[in-house]
RNA sequence: GGCGCAUUCGUCUAGCGGCCUAGGACACCGCCCUCUCAAGGCGGAGAUCAGGGGUUCGAAUCCCCUAUGCGCUACCA
């Protein structure tokens, strides 16, 4: 039996290194611990540090286009950490937006508000940010530079950190020289030892500069990450990062370090992209004296035939999805399963079921590949088996409407359309994969005339045009007598008829099928023609007898 | 090249030294239901747990090496 450990051990031992702490140790989710001579243990959080009262994690993103489906995922686990698991254990969790704005060459005009728009989408809340505001605004970077020139230069005071002019030519012609020598490449610390009074002059005389980071030149920096365990770098492989662009903007390394620190962030939970610097931000927390948060890396997703997932693969970015027709629900549940997982058997998880089962403990290390079938299986199952038939039609109804069926306010419920919308939605939703497929199917039962079709297809495999047209013929002529609200006496009465013609079910009903829909495939027929309803039965199945007038028999 | 991370059915995963002749899901195949197509139900095929060494009475589970994949190696995040 194990235990998760007493909880992290936050002494530091060693000047540049983490207090070590266990990776976190999965819970068992059975057995022994219920028994009754077992005392509750406390609840804890791996990463909490002793004394703070709650959880406080961030999404961070940067405003440079539309969002990667990753970066939402990440950003889930930390909204799942902090408002699911910190609150099931009694502790606040509070998650925050922060707007990471500080490269000016790819800032992008209303990405952020976009940004804004598709998490709200998704389904995330965010307690404080940039546009609810809250203690430590602003949350956007690009309006907090002077805090972090200050604490630049409060680095270069205790000589952390060195300003460096080498121009971005010199840059170059080093790392050129490097790899034709086959060396690392790599900054080669040109102005790390230049003479203050020199700096300062060169300064003074408006030279432009960079401020880089001094990172130490020997011993090791160990990251702990609450899933992976302890990774160990060993200095000399580490650069003298830049922390502080020449034109005053902050690098991710100083802006999201001292922010994080500033917020009070408790824990990070990020990309795995980010271990390869992650060293760096642990040195420069020392450099700081700040204690560092909890890290989490989260692998990245991966493409269906390796690499990393572009257009190539198909949707990418949330906006995609959701014009796709994916429900927030769905996604989020795909996506929490790429990299958690709660047991060995359950797989369907609302956002409250998420929040009510997530924890930490059980995020995988691994990188996972994106599959687009399972997702739609997801979504498909969403649609099918999880919304109410409400919810559904009123989801539904933008796509209808964009596609000129519908009216635009056909979801209200007060709205003569929305009977009609709400039936076909009943009977059509076991085939819609994503939203954007309504359209397609239930096409048929909200417009008054059919589109055209292959009338071809109004006479069944193995039967006579003559035979399809008489069946329809006495169909509309029974039609003003059946009571289609009433399927099963509709297809009682309508087997009989298929009897009587002698016709069997399959050729009468595919005939009917057609003429109503103008399509092989449909619900069950009666269901079909309840729908549909009378008035346009009636006119479609005259058109469909006019154009069987026009197929001649087969002369055998 | 250097540094780092990862490695169980095609894919997502369960697995924490004996419950594993490896469980679930998607996809695939078959059957059932049936007026078509879906949905649903039932069943099947599919992983010698990347390979090789250890440790152990016993390893998918612990350790080491190798291989492969991915990431980082910017005054981008």
């Amino acid at each position: 039996m194990r235990h998760i450990g007493p909880g992290p051990d936050w002494s530091v031992d060693a000047p540049y290194t983490l207090g070590m702490q266990t990776p976190i140790a999965p819970t068992h989710s059975h057995g022994e611990t219920d028994r009754m001579t077992t005392p509750a243990a406390p609840a804890t959080l791996p990463g909490l540090r002793p004394g703070v009262s709650g959880v406080r994690v961030r999404l961070a993103p940067s405003p440079t286009g539309s969002v990667h489906i990753g970066n939402v995922k990440t950003g889930m686990y930390n909204w799942l950490l902090a408002r699911g698991q910190a609150r099931r254990l009694g502790l606040d969790g509070q998650f925050l937006l922060r707007i990471e704005d500080t490269d000016r060459n790819r800032y992008v005009e209303d990405a952020a508000d976009q940004l804004l728009d598709i998490l709200r989408w998704f389904g995330l809340e965010w307690q404080e940010g940039p546009d609810v505001g809250g203690p430590h605004a602003p949350y956007v970077q690009s309006e907090r530079l002077a805090i972090f020139q200050e604490r630049a230069r409060h680095l270069v005071a205790e000589g952390k950190a060195y300003p460096c002019f080498c121009s971005p030519e010199r840059l170059q012609a080093v790392r050129e020289g490097q790899q034709s020598r086959g060396e690392p490449t790599g900054y080669d610390r040109h102005c790390r030892d230049l003479p203050a009074h020199e700096a300062d002059a060169r300064i003074a005389a408006g030279e432009g500069h960079v401020i880089r980071f001094r990172t130490p030149r020997e011993g090791e920096t160990v990251v702990n990450d609450l899933v992976r365990g302890p990774i160990t770098t060993a200095n000399v492989t580490l650069e003298d990062s830049v922390l502080l662009k020449t034109d005053g903007y902050p690098t991710y390394h100083l802006a999201h370090l001292v922010d994080d620190h500033l917020m009070e962030i408790t824990h990070v939970i990020r990309g795995a992209e980010w271990i390869p610097s992650a060293p760096l931000h642990v040195l420069l927390y020392a450099a700081f004296g700040w204690e560092p948060p909890a890290f989490i890396h989260v692998p990245i997703i991966l493409a269906p035939g390796g690499g990393k997932l572009s257009k190539r693969h198909g949707a990418t970015t949330m906006a995609e999805f959701r014009t796709q027709g994916f429900l927030p629900e769905a996604l989020m549940n795909y996506l929490a399963l790429l990299g958690w997982s709660f047991d060995a058997t359950t797989e369907i998880f609302t956002p409250e079921e998420l929040l009510e089962k997530f924890s930490i403990e059980r995020l995988s290390p691994s990188p996972a590949t994106f599959d687009y079938d399972k997702l739609r299986w997801f979504n498909q199952h969403y649609i099918n088996h999880i919304l109410t038939l409400d919810d559904l039609t009123g989801r539904v109804a933008p796509f209808l409407a964009a596609a000129g069926m519908i009216d635009a306010e056909a979801a209200r419920t007060d709205h003569p359309q929305h009977a009609l919308l709400r039936e076909a939605t009943a009977l059509l939703k076991d085939r819609l994969e994503t939203l954007a497929d309504a359209p397609e199917h239930l096409g048929p039962f909200l417009v008054e005339a059919l589109p055209d079709y292959d009338s071809a297809l109004l006479v069944p495999k193995k039967t006579e045009p003559s035979a399809a047209r008489a069946g329809l013929e006495s169909t509309l002529a029974l039609l003003p007598e059946l009571d289609l609200e009433d399927e099963a006496a509709a297809e009682t009465r309508l087997r009989a008829l298929a009897e009587e013609l002698g016709l069997k079910t399959g050729q009468l009903f595919m005939a009917i099928r057609v003429a109503a829909t103008g399509r092989t495939q449909s619900p069950g027929l009666f269901g079909t023609l309840r729908v549909i309803g009378k008035d346009r039965l009636q006119a479609r199945f005259a058109d469909a007898i006019a154009r069987l007038g026009t197929i001649a028999d087969a002369t055998a």
